[in-house]
DNA sequence: TATTATTTATTCTATAAATTAGAAAAAACT
DNA sequence: AGTTTTTTCTAATTTATAGAATAAATAATA
Protein backbone atom coordinates (compact mmCIF):
# COMPACT_ATOMS: atom_id res chain seq x y z
CA UNK A 1 0.00 0.00 0.00
CA UNK A 2 2.20 2.25 -1.18
CA UNK A 3 0.51 5.78 -2.54
CA UNK A 4 1.90 8.55 -3.89
CA UNK A 5 1.02 11.79 -2.91
CA UNK A 6 -0.25 14.56 -4.81
CA UNK A 7 2.61 16.49 -6.14
CA UNK A 8 4.49 13.15 -7.10
CA UNK A 9 1.23 12.31 -9.05
CA UNK A 10 1.09 15.92 -10.85
CA UNK A 11 4.60 15.61 -11.43
CA UNK A 12 4.52 11.80 -12.63
CA UNK A 13 1.34 13.21 -15.28
CA UNK A 14 3.10 16.00 -16.56
CA UNK A 15 6.93 13.90 -16.94
CA UNK A 16 4.11 11.33 -19.11
CA UNK A 17 2.30 14.39 -21.17
CA UNK A 18 5.93 16.15 -22.40
CA UNK A 19 7.43 12.90 -23.18
CA UNK A 20 11.06 14.13 -24.25
CA UNK A 21 10.67 17.76 -23.51
CA UNK A 22 10.53 17.12 -19.67
CA UNK A 23 12.65 18.78 -17.28
CA UNK A 24 12.44 21.02 -13.96
CA UNK A 25 11.44 24.43 -15.69
CA UNK A 26 9.13 22.96 -18.65
CA UNK A 27 7.26 20.69 -15.81
CA UNK A 28 6.75 23.51 -13.31
CA UNK A 29 5.57 25.70 -16.43
CA UNK A 30 3.29 23.11 -18.07
CA UNK A 31 1.49 22.43 -13.88
CA UNK A 32 1.07 26.37 -14.14
CA UNK A 33 -0.25 26.57 -17.59
CA UNK A 34 -2.41 23.76 -17.70
CA UNK A 35 -3.45 23.34 -13.94
CA UNK A 36 -2.90 26.83 -12.95
CA UNK A 37 -0.92 25.60 -10.18
CA UNK A 38 2.06 27.68 -8.85
CA UNK A 39 5.23 25.93 -7.70
CA UNK A 40 8.24 27.27 -6.44
CA UNK A 41 11.85 26.02 -7.79
CA UNK A 42 11.54 23.60 -4.50
CA UNK A 43 8.76 22.72 -5.13
CA UNK A 44 9.33 20.53 -8.57
CA UNK A 45 13.10 19.70 -7.64
CA UNK A 46 13.03 18.23 -4.54
CA UNK A 47 9.86 15.71 -5.55
CA UNK A 48 11.91 14.95 -8.66
CA UNK A 49 14.90 14.26 -6.59
CA UNK A 50 12.88 11.69 -4.48
CA UNK A 51 10.72 10.16 -7.56
CA UNK A 52 14.34 9.21 -9.18
CA UNK A 53 15.44 7.84 -5.66
CA UNK A 54 12.26 5.88 -5.64
CA UNK A 55 12.77 4.30 -8.99
CA UNK A 56 9.50 5.99 -10.50
CA UNK A 57 11.57 8.14 -12.72
CA UNK A 58 14.97 8.04 -14.20
CA UNK A 59 17.29 11.59 -15.26
CA UNK A 60 19.66 11.98 -18.16
CA UNK A 61 21.44 14.90 -18.72
CA UNK A 62 20.89 16.83 -21.76
CA UNK A 63 22.94 17.99 -24.33
CA UNK A 64 24.00 21.71 -24.76
CA UNK A 65 21.39 23.26 -27.55
CA UNK A 66 22.20 26.56 -29.67
CA UNK A 67 20.06 28.15 -27.02
CA UNK A 68 20.36 31.28 -24.79
CA UNK A 69 21.96 29.78 -22.17
CA UNK A 70 22.13 27.74 -18.68
CA UNK A 71 22.57 24.97 -16.79
CA UNK A 72 22.51 21.64 -18.99
CA UNK A 73 18.89 20.24 -18.53
CA UNK A 74 18.32 17.17 -16.66
CA UNK A 75 15.32 15.36 -18.34
CA UNK A 76 13.09 12.56 -16.57
CA UNK A 77 11.42 9.78 -17.93
CA UNK A 78 8.84 7.32 -16.23
CA UNK A 79 10.00 3.87 -15.58
CA UNK A 80 7.79 0.97 -15.28
CA UNK A 81 7.17 1.78 -11.14
CA UNK A 82 6.44 4.80 -12.32
CA UNK A 83 3.57 3.37 -14.75
CA UNK A 84 2.04 1.47 -12.47
CA UNK A 85 2.58 3.73 -9.08
CA UNK A 86 -0.17 6.23 -11.99
CA UNK A 87 -2.33 2.90 -12.45
CA UNK A 88 -2.60 2.59 -9.09
CA UNK A 89 -3.80 6.27 -8.72
CA UNK A 90 -6.76 6.05 -11.23
CA UNK A 91 -8.11 2.25 -9.73
CA UNK A 92 -7.86 4.56 -6.25
CA UNK A 93 -10.12 7.15 -8.04
CA UNK A 94 -12.23 5.13 -10.12
CA UNK A 95 -12.84 3.25 -6.41
CA UNK A 96 -13.36 6.98 -4.59
CA UNK A 97 -15.33 9.12 -6.72
CA UNK A 98 -17.83 6.84 -8.63
CA UNK A 99 -21.19 6.44 -6.96
CA UNK A 100 -21.01 8.78 -4.95
CA UNK A 101 -24.98 9.43 -3.33
CA UNK A 102 -26.31 12.81 -3.59
CA UNK A 103 -24.46 15.16 -1.50
CA UNK A 104 -26.15 15.53 1.94
CA UNK A 105 -25.58 18.48 3.50
CA UNK B 1 -4.67 27.76 -5.43
CA UNK B 2 -4.95 26.11 -2.26
CA UNK B 3 -5.44 21.99 -3.28
CA UNK B 4 -5.95 19.49 -0.80
CA UNK B 5 -3.85 16.60 -0.03
CA UNK B 6 -4.13 13.02 -1.28
CA UNK B 7 -5.41 11.73 2.32
CA UNK B 8 -8.09 14.96 2.65
CA UNK B 9 -9.45 14.28 -0.65
CA UNK B 10 -10.03 10.41 0.70
CA UNK B 11 -11.26 11.65 3.84
CA UNK B 12 -13.48 14.31 2.08
CA UNK B 13 -15.25 11.69 -0.30
CA UNK B 14 -15.48 9.01 2.30
CA UNK B 15 -17.72 11.25 4.50
CA UNK B 16 -19.55 12.22 1.76
CA UNK B 17 -20.14 8.46 0.75
CA UNK B 18 -20.99 7.43 4.46
CA UNK B 19 -23.71 10.02 4.68
CA UNK B 20 -24.86 10.26 8.05
CA UNK B 21 -22.37 7.42 9.59
CA UNK B 22 -19.23 9.50 9.30
CA UNK B 23 -17.04 9.60 12.13
CA UNK B 24 -13.48 8.29 12.71
CA UNK B 25 -13.85 4.43 12.82
CA UNK B 26 -16.46 3.81 9.95
CA UNK B 27 -14.11 6.24 8.11
CA UNK B 28 -11.20 4.34 8.54
CA UNK B 29 -12.57 1.11 7.91
CA UNK B 30 -14.56 2.51 4.50
CA UNK B 31 -10.92 3.44 3.32
CA UNK B 32 -9.76 -0.13 4.36
CA UNK B 33 -12.40 -2.11 2.94
CA UNK B 34 -13.18 -0.16 -0.08
CA UNK B 35 -9.61 0.81 -1.25
CA UNK B 36 -7.44 -1.50 0.61
CA UNK B 37 -6.05 1.53 2.59
CA UNK B 38 -4.25 0.62 5.66
CA UNK B 39 -4.31 4.15 8.00
CA UNK B 40 -3.04 4.34 11.48
CA UNK B 41 -5.90 5.91 13.59
CA UNK B 42 -3.55 9.05 13.78
CA UNK B 43 -3.91 8.69 10.02
CA UNK B 44 -7.94 9.64 10.45
CA UNK B 45 -8.27 11.97 13.47
CA UNK B 46 -5.04 14.37 12.46
CA UNK B 47 -6.50 15.01 9.36
CA UNK B 48 -10.12 14.92 9.83
CA UNK B 49 -9.42 17.55 12.98
CA UNK B 50 -7.41 20.23 10.52
CA UNK B 51 -10.76 19.18 7.90
CA UNK B 52 -12.73 21.15 10.51
CA UNK B 53 -10.08 23.92 11.55
CA UNK B 54 -10.08 24.66 7.47
CA UNK B 55 -13.88 24.75 7.08
CA UNK B 56 -14.26 21.60 4.57
CA UNK B 57 -15.84 19.51 7.34
CA UNK B 58 -18.13 20.39 10.20
CA UNK B 59 -18.62 17.85 13.17
CA UNK B 60 -21.25 17.24 16.03
CA UNK B 61 -21.06 15.21 18.94
CA UNK B 62 -23.61 11.61 18.63
CA UNK B 63 -25.63 10.85 21.13
CA UNK B 64 -25.02 7.11 23.00
CA UNK B 65 -26.07 4.81 20.96
CA UNK B 66 -28.06 1.25 23.04
CA UNK B 67 -24.24 -0.32 21.78
CA UNK B 68 -21.56 -1.51 23.90
CA UNK B 69 -19.33 1.08 24.52
CA UNK B 70 -16.73 3.80 23.64
CA UNK B 71 -16.36 7.54 23.62
CA UNK B 72 -19.15 9.05 22.01
CA UNK B 73 -18.78 9.53 18.50
CA UNK B 74 -17.96 12.34 16.92
CA UNK B 75 -19.92 12.46 13.24
CA UNK B 76 -18.65 14.80 10.42
CA UNK B 77 -20.32 16.48 7.33
CA UNK B 78 -18.99 18.42 4.61
CA UNK B 79 -19.56 21.94 4.54
CA UNK B 80 -19.88 23.72 1.18
CA UNK B 81 -16.17 24.56 0.92
CA UNK B 82 -15.49 21.02 1.39
CA UNK B 83 -17.94 20.26 -1.83
CA UNK B 84 -15.83 23.05 -3.26
CA UNK B 85 -12.19 21.26 -2.53
CA UNK B 86 -13.73 18.13 -3.91
CA UNK B 87 -14.74 20.11 -6.63
CA UNK B 88 -11.56 21.21 -7.60
CA UNK B 89 -9.94 18.08 -7.18
CA UNK B 90 -12.44 16.59 -10.22
CA UNK B 91 -11.33 19.54 -12.49
CA UNK B 92 -7.97 19.01 -11.83
CA UNK B 93 -8.09 15.40 -12.14
CA UNK B 94 -9.71 15.72 -15.47
CA UNK B 95 -7.30 18.00 -16.48
CA UNK B 96 -4.12 16.18 -15.81
CA UNK B 97 -5.32 12.74 -16.96
CA UNK B 98 -7.45 13.44 -20.18
CA UNK B 99 -5.94 12.83 -23.61
CA UNK B 100 -2.27 11.61 -22.50
CA UNK B 101 -0.08 11.03 -25.07
CA UNK B 102 1.01 7.01 -26.28
CA UNK B 103 3.36 6.17 -22.77
CA UNK B 104 7.16 6.77 -24.15
CA UNK B 105 9.43 4.60 -22.49
C1' DT C 1 38.10 40.92 -28.35
C1' DA C 2 37.71 40.97 -23.60
C1' DT C 3 34.35 42.10 -20.27
C1' DT C 4 29.90 42.52 -18.43
C1' DA C 5 25.01 41.60 -18.70
C1' DT C 6 21.32 38.58 -19.45
C1' DT C 7 19.08 34.29 -19.78
C1' DT C 8 18.09 29.54 -18.65
C1' DA C 9 18.52 26.06 -15.56
C1' DT C 10 19.75 23.31 -11.46
C1' DT C 11 21.41 22.73 -6.70
C1' DC C 12 21.01 23.43 -2.12
C1' DT C 13 19.02 24.25 2.34
C1' DA C 14 15.94 25.94 5.87
C1' DT C 15 11.25 26.19 7.57
C1' DA C 16 6.47 24.77 7.67
C1' DA C 17 2.99 21.40 7.05
C1' DA C 18 1.19 16.78 6.64
C1' DT C 19 1.55 11.87 7.56
C1' DT C 20 2.22 8.03 10.42
C1' DA C 21 1.99 5.33 14.54
C1' DG C 22 0.11 3.88 18.52
C1' DA C 23 -0.29 4.62 23.64
C1' DA C 24 -3.45 6.66 26.74
C1' DA C 25 -7.88 8.06 28.15
C1' DA C 26 -12.91 8.00 28.04
C1' DA C 27 -17.40 6.06 28.25
C1' DA C 28 -20.63 2.71 27.94
C1' DC C 29 -22.28 -2.04 28.44
C1' DT C 30 -21.64 -7.12 30.49
C1' DA D 1 -14.15 -5.33 37.53
C1' DG D 2 -13.60 -6.47 32.65
C1' DT D 3 -14.40 -5.73 27.84
C1' DT D 4 -15.46 -3.06 23.94
C1' DT D 5 -15.72 1.01 21.14
C1' DT D 6 -14.16 5.31 20.31
C1' DT D 7 -11.53 9.54 20.62
C1' DT D 8 -7.59 12.32 22.23
C1' DC D 9 -3.00 13.31 22.27
C1' DT D 10 1.75 13.64 20.87
C1' DA D 11 6.28 12.37 18.96
C1' DA D 12 8.88 11.10 14.91
C1' DT D 13 9.23 10.95 10.08
C1' DT D 14 8.27 12.46 5.54
C1' DT D 15 6.64 16.01 2.19
C1' DA D 16 5.90 20.56 0.70
C1' DT D 17 7.26 25.29 0.20
C1' DA D 18 10.27 29.05 -0.78
C1' DG D 19 13.82 31.19 -2.80
C1' DA D 20 18.90 32.30 -2.63
C1' DA D 21 23.04 30.62 -4.59
C1' DT D 22 25.35 28.71 -8.29
C1' DA D 23 26.28 27.34 -13.05
C1' DA D 24 26.73 27.79 -17.85
C1' DA D 25 25.85 29.61 -22.09
C1' DT D 26 24.88 33.51 -25.37
C1' DA D 27 24.40 38.63 -26.23
C1' DA D 28 25.78 43.27 -25.71
C1' DT D 29 29.11 46.70 -25.16
C1' DA D 30 33.37 49.20 -24.59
Amino acid sequence: MDIITRTEELILLTVWRLRDNAYGITIRKHLKDAAGLDYSIGGIYVPLDRLVRKGLLTSYQGNPTPQRGGMSKRFYKLTPDGIDALERIRTLNTIMWDNLPEPSF
